[in-house]
DNA sequence: CACGATTAAGTTGTGCACAACTAAGTTGTG
DNA sequence: CACAACTTAGTTGTGCACAACTTAATCGTG
């Protein structure tokens, strides 16, 4: 599709890398998940909890489930059993919504903003165990979502 | 760390890159997924089933369970019962090495040698779909990688 | 040779991801 | 207004990932 290179045809060097990314990516999901298993452990929260925290800490008002998996890019599915995970450990409370009963709202509770303190120094050590350069993050943010917005059109066109 | 940039300090923006970044890596993630599902979806395979068949594609004679899991970086608490379903369809076989018997050797079927011609196509389709030049693939996957050495580095430390 | 340490695979339990489905509420249109 | 189409959560079932543990075989050292 695009450049001239000797050692192999692009079109089977590009076939054997996309092989290779998929590859490195998902073990790169793991091992982020491994270092994250490490720093939340004291906060009693899996990376994926922590992700739901961190929507529901960035808006001061309650959220609903929909929302929080527009944000996540993750279901009803996962988010149902995961956020009454959250409520059990009183980080959360649900509610049905007034306006649309349909629709459940997620409120963090005064336990959940505590936890908020104690989870401040995990982005810095996930950042240090990172080992990337700012430059190399920007990069690298930047193809991910390329990748992701390709891959989801993709699929959404197969269906 | 590294450059100048006006509109944040470097620290307060590597912090949220980060935070982008896991982010953004856990999407890319799930949907590689995505799209590798419709495209085994005829083979029966799920990624990971399919990834493990392509190790043992690779190599011509049978592998022990702890070969596949050092290629994949996957313990026999996941390889296991995969292995197991892989058998189940007929694709696999497994056998208890004589050498050493706490070893599991496993070794592909007639009918699993046969599901790689339809595999074939795989691959094209996933690199059409992931959207990537291939310098983008190039720079994405050197990237991957040192990000994946680096935490795995940093989370061995941690133990 | 004996026996503790190590290694390989498997098992169990927890949690995430997602497809397929259900239940209940809302909206749009005739 | 009635009712079909849609939306939002939740449930169920399957499979992956991983920690902690068990079992059985092998290795190393005295």
């Amino acid at each position: 599709m695009t450049a001239p290179h000797p050692p192999l045809p692009d079109d089977a060097e590009l076939l054997r890398l996309d092989h290779q990314i998929c590859f490195s990516l998902h073990a790169a999901a793991r091992a982020f998940g491994g270092v994250y298993r490490d720093a939340l452990k004291d906060l009693g929260l899996t990376y994926p909890q922590y992700l739901a925290m961190l929507v529901l800490w960035e808006e001061p008002d309650p959220q609903p489930v929909k929302a929080i998996g527009e944000r996540l890019r993750l279901d009803s599915g996962t988010l149902s059993p995961l956020l009454k995970r959250l409520e059990a450990a009183g980080l959360v409370a649900r509610e049905r919504s007034a306006e649309d009963e349909r629709s459940v709202v997620v409120r963090v509770t005064e336990a959940g903003e505590g936890l908020r303190e104690r989870a401040l120094p995990v982005p810095r050590s996930i950042a240090a165990a990172s080992g990337l350069s700012l430059q190399d993050a920007r990069t690298l943010r930047g193809l991910l979502e390329r990748l992701t917005e390709s891959l989801d059109a993709a699929q959404a066109g197969e269906r």
